[in-house]
DNA sequence: ACTTTACTGTATACTTACTTTACAGTAGTT
DNA sequence: AACTACTGTAAAGTAAGTATACAGTAAAGT
């Protein structure tokens, strides 16, 4: 269907959200952000209408724009608000200022966090999909000096927060995360053989993460947290890498132990109960004030 | 300087992506990426040598690839990981799933929210944009019954977890944050006179924010600390809006209260001490314990 | 009622970025 | 020596873009 030139699927994309998420769409708009020429917009919308959208719009003089018609529903984006947040700014980039401030009328708050480095970047990415290891300078909060340790990487990982890596360590013998902006100087190719990513289980298994509302909240309240995070049956599960549960946890701003779950302001939702223990075992520093073997963080 | 056709221009900032990011650039990459033949692709890049920054690449046959030259500094792209990220994302749209797994060596944790709805979002930016005044359905935390209020919505806001509307509350005659998410029905357009954005005080007026590493770490912790957050004389100072305070410290997962610095391995980051004060009027909920008047969230 | 603004549409001819096809070079692997 | 995985240059053809021009509709300003 759509096997159109990458920047005219673009440009239909841009059509498209500017129609669903804007419900206003006029040429101008396109011939800014693209630097075409007028007609080339015209003719673009009448390409996304007549190959891919057809009569999903209409021209409305009154409001001198095209409007989605009523049953209007997106074909080459997927509906997500992010899609039209990360259009608008592409187009405007101050790039990575704390907020950036894009249409005039929209903010997005922003980390602008420069710890992570080309060299650093380049040599973990040249291991994992070469397969091979590197030789690292590293520290972590709970050996917080700085030393050599082997690590044999196979994938970058951001959390939304953190960039790390999940790699092998030949030090302590397991698959652990390493955080990129402690990996000191330029790592070093090390002849040590890596190990297969296949032997990774936390990161090949998946586990079932199942989120309610806060327990602590009345039901109305309970019935406003799952509009907000649309949860289909008053509960959302989700299947993740076992590696990736606690980050993922993390980004929901769930509950996890029943001490956080006591404040409903600070954590909307929270970890169904009967997973707590279920999920214990991927978690870096487990909540539970009764468990003894609180395993590390992140740090390696 | 660089006045190039779009695509061409993104074309170039890929190249110098990926030769920063990867240490590795191939014409295969540009040419499965944006669907161009070899030949442009190669064209491209010694545009990018030519025009933009010369001797910043060199061929070694012996890789296969251009690579950096020692001193290579990005010049269309700002040096910022998530640049990257976000062009590899570009190219891998599963979207929006719970973890976006793009390049085989690289996945990112996702939030699948899908709790923004377009009518919403359509009736908001119009009213945003000009200036004009809507009914709504909506209903809060502290005031969990649906209810209607007319507001004066000015800009959209999104703080990296949710998305909300900056506007002026006729019910309560000030100006407050309003989730999309909780906002039922389309909003209906009102004749209620808007007031300019300039009588929005905490909008318009910037607070001054510094952030130090956690008090409760020692000395090389701390030093880590400074690493991963590239804290620049062992403090990050940022100016953002009152309104916008609260977001970008829960963004930064910074500790504000006493009681939350307690915790440094949740809070690696805390406010100073004495900006807490200073903050603490912009706060929703107050969180020092000896508070007595804590504002509401972003209730309404 | 007239003009201006802010959009839209169609038609011409010209430009150029890009494609296809073809031949060629270098280095490392098998 | 053959194969892979990159690179380069050169020809001719296409289609997507351009500029320029003329024209229509609705709302707002005078």
């Amino acid at each position: 269907m759509s096997d159109e030139k990458h920047e005219v699927l673009l440009r239909l994309k841009a059509i498209e959200l500017l129609a669903y998420w804007e419900g206003r769409l006029v040429t101008p708009k396109l011939v800014s952000w693209f630097g075409i020429s007028r007609q080339q917009a015209s003719n673009d919308i009448k390409r996304y209408l007549a190959e891919h959208n057809p009569g999903s719009l209409i021209h409305d003089p009154s409001v001198k724009a095209y409007v989605p018609t009523a049953g209007f529903q997106p074909v080459l984006t997927s509906g997500h608000v992010n899609e039209y947040m990360n259009l608008i700014g592409d187009f405007n980039n101050e790039s990575m200022a704390c907020t950036l401030e894009t249409d005039a009328n929209l903010v997005s708050v922003q980390l602008p966090d420069r710890s992570v480095r080309p060299e650093v970047v380049r040599e973990v990415l040249r291991a994992c999909r070469s397969n091979t290891s590197i030789k690292i300078l590293y520290a972590s909060m709970s050996n917080p000096s700085w030393h050599e340790r082997v690590i044999s990487p196979h994938t970058l990982v951001y959390t939304g927060f953190r960039w790390h890596v999940r790699a092998y360590c030949h030090l302590k013998s397991e698959f652990r995360d390493f955080l990129l902006s402690r990996i000191d100087r330029t790592p070093q190719v090390n002849s040590v053989e890596a190990p297969s990513i296949s032997n990774d289980n936390d990161w090949n298994e998946m586990v079932m993460i199942t989120l309610i509302p806060n327990e602590k909240l009345d039901s109305k309240q309970k019935a406003l947290v799952e509009r907000d995070y649309s949860l289909p049956d008053g509960r959302l599960q989700v299947s993740v890498r076992k590696a990736l549960a606690h980050y993922t946890l993390q980004r929901y701003q769930a509950a996890i132990s029943a001490e956080d779950a006591t404040d409903p302001k600070k954590y909307p939702l929270q970890l169904i109960e009967s997973d707590r223990k279920k999920i214990s075992p991927y978690l870096f520093e487990n909540n539970d004030t009764d468990d003894s073997q609180a395993k590390e963080s992140i740090d390696g």
